[in-house]
DNA sequence: CATAGCACTCTATTTTCTCGATTGCTACTT
DNA sequence: AAGTAGCAATCGAGAAAATAGAGTGCTATG
């Protein structure tokens, strides 16, 4: 257990290191706090055998440990109010009734990453809730049609499918069927109905109906696909933690790998501390994510009618936690509305 | 005029350059051809007096200046045949009819993004040649239906509308009659159709006529909008011309910046050489291009029934221009078809 | 328990030194 | 006149040495 004052030097550490990302000396603490350097000394060699604190080398300041981070944010970190400018222009995009979701995801996220000199990251995926609407097909020549699929939640969704010989005639036929039979089911459940309940009826009525089913298919699974955006990457470039090309270079690849982004849309939290900052938002610091030792990753997950899944951003293991989460809860919350 | 043996050692000079990125010294050159250093000294000085090349300090090897690669490039580039490999790549993406136009120029620019170890660059354009096929509406539910357009080339797009009290007898009025007054026409006209011939007219039948009114002008104009991709930007970074952090930043915020990108769109080349090269692929070296004085940029147009546009390939001076070249004309040839 | 003082450690930066590559020039050869 | 060999001069890149400064740990003292 920290006492009072062990707690306040590790929180002045851990925010003087933020703002200048330098060592933190024993000097500039104990001009805030009322007591002589070499006490703050003292304590510092307390909280480093804690392993809360690190040095870089033998005599320089000290550094916050991942650990130190971890205690910091769980404990000491304190949600100051939201900057009223940020919250305007993050406003404006919201009220913006033209836009869709995933414009506003975009929007918003584009606008954290300029406020905050972070990369954001985007999951998208079409809600569960959305279910077919409606089927139609455009005619563009003899070989080619379009297949417009749209949800009751207000998705489109198109494909060209070429014909290949097969009759109109036959394609509007299997349009009604599928109109008749699948207008209705939740869409991640339309791929197995398609299977099971469709292809054997549309077998007897069409002829060629593997090209059909197969473009069907096609379009269906589109529109419940994953949707992966990643905003700001060259943010990365700000921080002096990343002023070495090879690590830009290692960061940038991962940001551009999906299985890594899967990964993080994965992330538990395993030691749920439900303290008071605790608000769906998720602190992944250094090792504790799966993507880099030297970034921290925070996020969430939303979920509407339409849509569901996970924003978060990434950083240095130097960031402003405070803000980013702010800025996050913020976010969801005007999302879920 | 240049003598043959000094086109002979510039050449060399350039390809040994862009292979190692080392000023070149005239041993490396003596040794190919079959004269002495000092020799080849002696024309290297005249080389220089002529701008053709540089050094980049009193006694080090020669760099080709802008202007050695421009005669370069000229004059003396030989076209080889491209690598097999290559090719089969590129077959396999344009050879898949699944894909759209756009999906084949983002797939095949990331390979030769990869293949090339520069950075590619899409502007597309729905071409003049669509022509309104159809549109639809689908409501969603009370307030809001899909506004649905398909052109005769097969594009679709599509827009939430909010109905804001208009009832939905009145959309369906709307869509009625734009169908039967704009099939056909161009898309880049319907802006102008839209405003003089159908406003005037719903204006007349439709309460609300300017909230629908507003809407569809979105619609039309998100169909006629430009589309610009940046592919492998991730690529600046192995250039070793581009191993400091400050020109990395300034090149990538230039990327992303599509005031520069419509830049390069409309470059157009002033002397044009119609020599054997000249297969309308368009190089401009350094200060040649307006981007970035330390980057060249290879561009050319392509033009389709569907899409128009320009792809451009931009990398360090020191770029394989033969190669990329080759790889341009390919890929262009394969889109017109 | 807190503090002042001091020798010590280590980095970051600057300065100096050395090595090697390459040049330009001059004098010589063909 | 064109080409060549030889040589001093130049400059950069990198290693080694010198310096300054910030911060520490420890000890003795209030």
């Amino acid at each position: 257990m920290l006492t009072k004052r062990q707690e306040e030097i590790l929180k002045l550490i851990v925010m003087e290191y933020i703002k200048l990302a330098k060592p933190v000396g024993s000097k500039l603490i104990c001009d805030r706090l009322n007591c002589s350097s070499a006490t703050v000394r003292n304590e510092m060699v307390e909280l480093e055998e804690l392993g809360l604190l690190e040095k870089t080398h033998t005599s320089s300041g000290r550094v916050p440990s991942e650990k130190g981070y971890r205690y910091y944010v769980d404990n000491l970190m304190e949600l100051k109010e939201l900057n009223g400018e940020d919250v305007f222009k993050l406003q404006t995009i919201f009220n913006n009734s033209q836009l869709e979701l995933s414009d506003v995801l975009n929007k918003s996220l584009e606008l954290i990453s300029d406020m905050t000199s972070y990369t954001s990251i985007v999951l998208d995926t079409k809600s569960h809730e959305n279910k077919l609407k409606e089927i139609s097909v455009v005619p563009i020549n003899n070989d080619v049609v379009i297949v417009i699929v749209v949800t009751d939640q207000g998705y489109v969704e198109h494909k060209d499918v070429e014909l290949h010989g097969v009759s109109l005639e036959e394609v509007k036929k299997t349009v009604k069927l599928i109109n008749e039979l699948i207008i209705g089911t939740p869409i991640d459940e339309v791929s197995a109905k398609l299977e099971f309940e469709i292809k054997p009826i549309i077998a007897k009525y069409v002829k060629q109906h593997e090209v059909l089913y197969n473009a069907f298919y096609d379009v269906f699974t589109d529109i419940s696909s994953k949707n992966i955006n990643v905003v700001g990457k060259n943010n990365i470039l700000k921080h002096q933690e990343f002023n070495d090309l090879g690590k830009v270079k290692s960061i940038f690849s991962k940001l551009d790998d999906e299985n890594i982004l899967e990964k993080i849309d994965e992330l538990e939290e395993k030691n749920n501390q439900s303290g008071e900052n605790s608000k769906d938002i998720e602190v992944y610091i250094g090792n504790e994510n799966g993507v880099d030792p030297d970034v921290t990753v925070i996020k969430t997950n939303y979920k509407t009618n339409k849509d569901e899944g996970t924003i978060a951003i990434v950083g240095p293991k130097r960031m402003e936690y405070s803000k980013v989460v702010n800025l996050l809860d913020y976010i969801k919350k005007q999302i879920e509305r």
